[in-house]
DNA sequence: CGCGTTTGACCCGCGC
DNA sequence: GCGCGGGTCAAACGCG
């Protein structure tokens, strides 16, 4: 930049010369660098006027206007070059600052995918038998019903007696939209979690306006299953074909959050309470019920599925979307777009289909009996 | 006193 | 149009 302002400053010196001497020879009393090259011109021009004074002005100024003008292009071409440099020097830095983020990242990566192997290998360590994780797909004979399990089945246990949770997924399509639901996902899950069964269901019930219905069946002792989320209840109703009051309850961590669920005991199974939710967080969900959600299934879990916000996991929360994306559902539902995705008359039905699949938690499972929550069990389990 | 729950009234969609 | 059933509202009530 200093060259830059050198040469303007020549070019004002040297038109000055140019013009008035007088005014010139004043001037460059003010100057350092360029008043020495000016005391030099003077000099010259003396020594030359004897000779013929006007002539050679008339060839000074001649000179000096070529001088201005080339001094002018080469400015401005310098100037150019000058910027271009610098800009392309910035471009350097920041394409450098790009390469070296791209690289933590891909490391950090690299670290979380290690520690979750290394993660693994040591709960088979620890309890190689009981432990033992597999996924697997396949198809129920309605012939159009995908499930992935997660399974870990206890070895010393009865069945009824095993501890853990399964995730399955299952789809049921409409026969009239059975080649756009082949790309389709629906989907159910359920888990089990010291023996409490918890199926969940999910519908898109209004093509109109495209609203969600989740429907989550848990064994559970209390009036509610604890989800993570904040509820307050606006209503109570006794439905003809079940005696068992239905509770309502709306979303409040956020004011305006349209969600709303309701909870009512199974006719058949007064232990097994069945929540619906109903419609789309507009907000970030709770820690405890990101949790959950990350942890039962991206793509299955109903606050994953009522929250936009969740289409992309944190990455701390990500360790059981492995069992999902396995199964090559992870990252395909996400808040709304998979209501887009299920379409209006998609409809996903599960079944309480057999086969343990446990994951144990070191310190307990969620239970509907204990205090703990489902949500803060999970997130316990991915410590 | 503020907040959450309870509960009867009201609204609305659907089937007859 | 009417009745029924599900869902919501809002005043009353209870609790900390």
């Amino acid at each position: 930049m200093s060259s830059k302002w050198e040469r303007v400053m020549h070019i004002d010196l040297s038109l000055e010369t140019a013009d008035d001497e007088v005014g010139a020879l004043e001037e460059a009393e003010d100057g350092g660098d360029q008043e020495e090259e000016k005391e030099e011109k003077e000099e010259g021009e003396v020594v030359i006027s004897n000779e013929d004074e006007e002539a050679n002005r008339h060839q000074e100024e001649n000179q000096t206007q070529e001088k201005e003008q080339s001094y002018e292009k080469t400015t401005a071409e310098d100037v150019i070059k000058d910027e271009l440099c610098v800009l392309q020097a910035e471009m350097e830095r920041v394409k450098e600052e790009n390469r070296m983020l791209q690289e933590v990242i891909d490391r950090t990566m690299k670290d979380y995918s290690d520690l979750q192997m290394k993660f693994a290998d040591i709960q088979q360590l620890v309890q190689p038998k009981k432990h033992q994780v597999f996924l697997s797909l396949g198809r129920q004979s309605s012939g159009e019903i995908k499930q992935a399990k997660v399974a870990d089945r206890g070895s010393g246990l009865a069945d009824d007696e095993e501890l853990g949770l399964s995730l399955s997924l299952q789809t049921h399509v409409d026969p009239h939209q059975r080649d756009d639901a082949r790309e389709e996902k629906g989907k159910g899950l359920k888990s089990w979690a010291a023996g409490e069964l918890t199926t969940i269901t999910s519908q898109c019930i209004n093509p109109a306006t495209r609203k969600t219905r989740v429907s989550v069946r848990a064994r559970c002792q209390g009036p509610t299953m604890n989800d993570g989320c904040q509820w307050r209840k606006y209503g109570q109703k006794v439905a003809k074909a079940n005696p068992c009051p239905r509770a309502y309850y709306r979303c409040t961590v956020v004011p305006g959050c349209p969600v709303r669920k309701q909870v009512q005991r199974c006719l058949e199974d007064m232990s097994i309470l069945v929540t619906t939710y109903e419609g789309t967080h507009n907000h970030p969900l709770p820690v405890g019920a990101t949790a959950m959600v990350s942890t039962a299934a991206a793509s299955s879990s109903p606050l994953l599925y009522l929250s936009p916000y969740l289409a992309n996991p944190s990455p701390q929360l990500s360790t059981m979307n492995s069992f999902t994306s396995t199964a090559g559902y992870s990252g395909i539902f996400g808040g709304r777009q998979q209501l887009d995705i299920l379409g209006p008359h998609h409809q996903a039905t599960s079944s309480a289909a057999g086969g343990g699949s446990w994951i144990s938690t070191g310190h307990g499972i969620w239970n509907g009996e204990d205090e703990k929550s489902l949500a803060e069990t999970i997130a316990s389990t991915q410590s």
